[in-house]
RNA sequence: GCCGAUGUAGCUCAGCUGGCUAGAGCAGCUGAUUUGUAAUCAGCAGGUCGUGGGUUCGAGUCCCUCCAUCGGCUCCA
């Protein structure tokens, strides 16, 4: 007998030589559909051969994670067998589940392969899906294995970093693919197939190796959800924040000034100015003082900092000065400026923590195909602070700014952020500058903080600064790529190289602690991903109009300048649209341009001194007057925007 | 930087396998209209088809260079 857990949670016995499907399909047809695999609790492997051991078994559906998973990789492998067919000289290399979707990265040589290729991969893809072959795995010996990939490099690598007897393939139809498993019973489910795009993609992610062609795919068990997602996608392209930037009139790019660096038009640059405010304030309150540092420094600061070194030369963009053995860099990051500035004092413990805050506008020579609108770009200002402080210090420190974060995210909406410890990769000292022992003391710092704050938090190996661990705050744009936002750094090693001290109370000379710390991160990725998460509707204290007043005819003028000078008094954000249009048109462009509150103006609300008001979205709020109008609003602002 | 794709008016796009002075809608300008909750009507103007070469009797259309953009890879202080 075996008794099986079902997605439902309710348990099931089945007899032996049950199959997958066959438990599919003696439950109820939601889940009979949808299941697509199945796995043994107590040995965890997963299976799509007839059950006979006894025991329980976890099913999945299409639904879950693990079933997606599954249901993803078993469609690489039909890619992999069409590719094959298609391409008999392509090798195989690689071709997992990823988030949305699949790929196999394959070499194919000196062919190349593009869109208009798509449509047959796909149609002989569903043709494999309709022949209903079982996924089967079997495992294999070492030589075995070298033996049928002996003219695939690539393959012939993995197998040999594997150990004997660990290694298993996976067949269906004729096809073979060394796999370690987790796959759907049979070709069959797959009924929707789309190649969605190819890339280079370097053999086992290294600039070093071969690159290969990575396809991109994407499958489900039913036409219509491919449908649906394609139509998501299509959704999200209307939240890409370089759309919403152009029609909101926010920023632009020249091809004249150059590649990566944005222009700030005036509705940009007042949001802008008043996220500056919203966080000076805070800042304020947190005991930071504003500084001011140059846009350049010489060479020689950042061979101190030790980022000369690190990034070389490329990427570092150089000033020419008029002096032959000068040189000069445009600055990538603010903190050997302000390491400068602390040094410029000697501290006494009782004068710790300074707080250094700088809105400062740095410089970094990306590669050009990384550029990315607003999120990837050449030029751009960080929300910088450095905090010099004793080691005592730090913990306390190190909350405050997670405290400010939080406040920072939570203003503008950002409730889907993840947090994540960024630590070092043991691996790869190379990649790190300082003292393994601060190291360990940085890296539990953070995770202590992370932990006593209550933030839900992911660690993430390898992705530290050279310089030191950091809390990052992530969050997902509208095609759900992730991107830092804010960011909090402990770094041992700046202070060391810079030789910054403070007197301690023993009257002996001490190293501080620094945290570098941004919490929008950048003003440009911030306003991308601010963009792309509320699809330009941003909160009302933030948004550059917040009113918009819409006269019915030009002979309300007077009466439409006379609300707007009230609304103006009382720090509203309004215009008036006097143009000689109908007022359905004017309405329709207020809502395109997504402005939160409409007046509607005409005789009328002339007659009564009082204003119609239309919420955007279509909402009613009826004829009230100014004054009512301004406490809406005014309560409206106090719901998203605490005082910190 | 690498792989693939794209680049036509301020914006969104049409222009099939190369063939008469390159089209549309919106925006703009002019005039009429003075309007009650998502587009009032008419007229006008606007483009060396990303750049530079080449093939051809003829190039927006085909080929090459470069530039920029998009999707990935690598990178991300």
């Amino acid at each position: 007998m075996i008794h099986i857990t079902l997605p439902d949670s309710s348990i099931k016995t089945f007899n032996k030589g049950v199959t997958p499907m066959d438990v599919a399909n003696s439950i109820s047809e939601g889940f009979a559909r949808n299941v697509i695999s199945a796995k043994f609790n107590e040995t965890t492997i997963e299976t799509t051969t007839p059950l006979n051991t006894d025991g329980s078994l976890v099913l999945f559906t299409w639904r879950d994670d693990e079933g997606k998973k599954a249901f993803w990789h078993s469609s690489a492998h039909v890619l992999a067998q069409a590719i094959q067919e298609l391409y008999p000289n392509s090798k195989l290399t690689i071709g997992p589940a990823i988030e949305n979707g699949f790929y196999y990265d394959v070499d194919f040589e000196e062919q190349s392969i593009s869109e208009k290729d798509f449509k047959a991969i796909e149609n002989r893809m569903l043709e494999i899906a309709r022949e209903k072959h079982d996924f089967i795995m079997r495992s294999a010996s070492k030589h075995e294995a070298l033996e049928l990939y002996k003219n695939n490099i690539f393959k012939t690598e993995l197998i040999e970093n594997l150990e004997d007897g660990t290694i298993t393939f996976c067949d269906h139809a004729t096809f073979t693919d060394l796999c370690r498993g987790g796959h759907i019973p049979n070709t069959n489910i797959i009924k929707a197939v789309k190649i969605l795009s190819v890339a280079g993609a370097y053999w086992r992610g290294d600039e070093n190796k071969p690159q290969l062609t990575r396809v991109y795919g994407i499958s489900f068990p039913k036409q219509k959800e491919l449908t649906e997602y394609l139509e998501l996608l299509e959704e999200a392209k209307k939240r890409d924040h370089r759309k919403l930037g152009k029609e909101l009139e926010l920023f632009t790019f020249s091809q004249k000034v150059g590649q990566g660096l944005p222009l700030w038009l005036p509705k940009g640059a007042a949001l802008r100015e008043r996220l500056e405010n919203f966080l000076k304030a805070a800042q304020k309150k947190a005991g930071y003082e504003m500084v001011v540092t140059p846009h350049i420094g010489q060479k020689e600061l950042y061979v101190t900092s030790g980022h000369y070194a690190k990034y070389g030369e490329d990427s570092f963009q150089p000033i020419r000065t008029p002096k032959e053995d000068e040189e000069f860099l445009l600055k990538p990051m603010n903190c050997p400026h302000h390491c400068e500035i602390y040094k410029t004092s000697q501290w006494s413990y009782k004068d710790l923590p300074q707080r250094f805050a700088e809105f400062g506008t740095v410089y970094r020579y990306e590669q050009s195909g990384e550029l990315h609108g607003l999120t990837r770009v050449r030029g751009f200002t960080q929300d910088d602070a450095h905090l010099f402080c004793t080691p005592d210090q730090l913990d306390k420190e190190f909350k405050d700014v997670i405290d400010l974060v939080l406040y920072v995210f939570g203003s503008l909406g950002f409730d889907n952020f993840t947090a994540q410890v960024s630590v070092r990769d043991p691996k790869n000292p190379d990649k790190y500058i300082g003292d393994v022992k601060n190291w360990e003391k940085a890296e539990q710092a953070i995770i202590n903080a992370a932990t006593d704050k209550g933030l839900d938090f992911v660690i993430e190996t390898g992705e530290a600064a050279f310089y030191g661990p950091k809390l990052d705050f992530m969050v997902k744009d509208a095609l759900g790529r992730r991107w830092q936002l804010g960011t909090i750094q402990v770094d041992y090693n700046l202070p060391e190289r810079f030789e910054l001290t403070y007197k301690g109370s023993d009257n002996e000379l001490h190293r501080p602690v620094m945290i570098h710390r941004a919490p929008f991160g950048s003003m440009e990725r911030f306003v991308a991903l601010l963009l792309e998460h509320t699809g330009g509707h941003f909160p009302l204290w933030l948004i550059p109009t917040q009113v918009i007043i819409l006269s019915i005819s030009e002979k309300y003028e007077k009466y439409a300048e006379k609300v707007l000078n009230l609304l103006e008094n009382n720090e509203i954000r309004a215009l008036v649209d006097h143009r000689n249009e109908t007022i359905g048109k004017k309405i329709r462009e207020a809502e395109i341009q997504k402005h939160p509150y409409m007046i509607i103006i005409g005789d009328q609300e002339e007659q009564k001194e009082s204003i119609t008001v239309r919420q955007h979205g279509g909402a009613d709020l009826g004829m009230i007057s100014v004054k009512a109008f301004i406490e809406i609003i005014k309560n409206d602002i106090n719901k998203t925007l605490k005082s910190f």
